[in-house]
Parts: structure tokens; C-alpha cells; sequence
DNA sequence: ACCCTATCTTAGACCTTGTCTAAGTCAATG
DNA sequence: CATTGACTTAGACAAGGTCTAAGATAGGGT
């Protein structure tokens, strides 16, 4: 994760404590957190970073293509730090919990010309839903 | 649109006013609105129809399987009258525009199951993200 | 080393989307 | 055509997110 603080550092972005801890809680595999989530994680490590910060830097991740947003029900957007790999997701319908999965061929072809309407078309986001084992267990 | 109706008075729904305009209003293929677009519609057919009773409304379509809610972008859901044809959508990033789609195969099978983790997997969605003739145009 | 200043952060107001409540209304059955 | 449980209403409330204006600071220039 100190290759992403330097990827930014070289695009211009400055290096304050506070980005560095949103970039810390991000760090690691199949963390889908929310932005509350991610705040409330980043309080502990730096007790005086705002709301409004977290989302700005979110935000800006996000513009900057390091994190991916997945907006999964309508409900709080979950940012999704993997993404230089290409993959797809698996949400579970009870609790939420999001894992990412690589499904085989690519999703774009199965779109015919005559299917795109004169649209640019750019990308695909494939989204299966399902239980999880535990949520499963529980029904 | 009055298959609908008649549909939902024969599984015990009580026909009123409202939700006749609520039923009229999402009548027409490729409609997608918001519920704030609905409502804003169903005012004009119904002055005094309520916020409340489109959100009601929508919502016990959608639990009767009638209507589709699709999260775009984590801001407001739309909702997709073509419930009974299997469909996919393509969005326009600008705009917000969707189209229904139908690409060929089916992406179920493109998971395999060391790839679906224990999960129930019950259900795909895929979205297409491009630009619409339109706003390509304007870009 | 230390200014300087554009950029960043902050608290809190505000907006949008959606849910809930309690009181009043009405469709459809008998 | 009276009754009643389902439906509708206005408005308060809640969650998620954005914006603003004032203060703080990273990092380049000297």
C-alpha cells in the first residue's frame, strides 16, 4: 500500500496524516468497507479526521482509479480497493458481505452491435447475488 | 397495464386511486424512473396522491415481483416495469439513461463453483456502462 | 531552516432519498 | 348501505452524502 502513497505522491497529490490512514485502512485483500465504516476505522488511528475528509479522499481515490465504488443496493456505497485486478462480485442478500470473484470469458462480447443502441460502450460490471454460508445456515 | 391490475386485485390488492396512477405511470416499456419521477408524474393524474404512498406502492410491486428496482449509482433506484422478459440493462455514465438490454448466453454459468465460495448463488445482474449517442455527441 | 501559499482539513449546516407514525379515509365484502 | 381492516396522508425522522467558510499545513523556494 506504500506503492499507492507513492503512485500519488508523484501525481501531485499531497501527503497528509489523514490520507495516510484512509490509505491504511484500505490496505489489505476483500475489504469492502463503507465510507462510514472506513471513517470509523481511520477514527482510531487518528481520532481528529472528519467525515467530510474521508469522503473527499474517497472521492478522489476513486477519480484516480486506485478504488473502485460498488454500489450494491441503493443503501451506503462500498469502495473496493482491488482495483488493478479485473473481477466481479458476489454479494451475499441477508448481511451485505461482498467477495470478489473471476468469473471465466469476458461479459462485453456477450453484448451484440445491434444490442448497443449507438452507445459507447466501455464497461461491464457483473453482479451475482446469493447467501453466504452463514446467512444460509441461519435461514 | 390492466393485466396488472387485475393481476394484483386477484392475489387480494385493494384497487384504489392511486395505485391505479402509480400502475399508469410506469406503464410503457423501457420506462425507468425514479420514485421522485414517478410521484412527480402521478401528481399530475392525481393531485393529492402522496410521497409516501409511491414508495409504498413501489415497494409491494416489487416484493410481488412486478417491478424492478435497479441501484445504479447509489443515488436515488429506478424502477423497471419489465419484470417478466430476463433482461440486463446498459447505462449511460453522463446522463443516467437506461436502456434494457439482451446479451447472448447466460452468466450463471460463467462462475464456477470453486469461485462461488459456499454462497447460494441465486441470481446475476449485469450492467453495461458507456455513453449514449447523445451525450458521446456533446463529449 | 523557515517562510509562503495553494492545498487540505474541519465542524457543522444542509440536501436527497427513503422510512415511519398516528390519524383520517375508503374499497369491497356481507 | 354499513362496517371495518386495509389504504392514504402530512409531516417528522433517519441515513448517507455534499458543501461552505474558516483555520491548518505540506512541501517548494529561498
Amino acid at each position: 500500500m506504500s506503492d499507492l502513497l507513492e503512485r500519488l505522491r508523484t501525481r501531485g497529490w499531497r501527503l497528509t496524516a489523514q490520507r495516510r490512514v484512509v490509505a491504511q485502512v484500505l490496505d489489505g485483500d476483500h475489504v469492502h468497507f463503507t465510507a462510514d465504516e472506513i471513517h470509523a476505522r481511520a477514527v482510531e488511528l487518528l481520532p481528529e479526521i472528519s467525515r467530510a475528509t474521508v469522503y473527499n479522499t474517497l472521492g478522489e481515490l476513486v477519480s484516480l482509479g486506485e478504488v473502485l465504488e460498488v454500489s450494491t443496493d441503493g443503501r451506503a456505497k462500498r469502495y473496493d480497493p482491488n482495483a488493478h485486478h479485473a473481477h466481479q462480485h458476489l454479494i451475499c442478500q441477508s448481511c451485505g458481505t461482498i467477495r470478489d470473484v473471476h468469473p471465466t470469458g469476458d461479459p462485453l462480447i456477450a453484448l451484440p452491435s445491434t444490442e448497443r443502441f449507438g452507445f459507447a460502450v466501455s464497461g461491464v460490471e457483473v453482479t451475482y447475488r446469493g447467501l453466504c454460508p452463514d446467512c444460509a445456515a441461519k435461514a
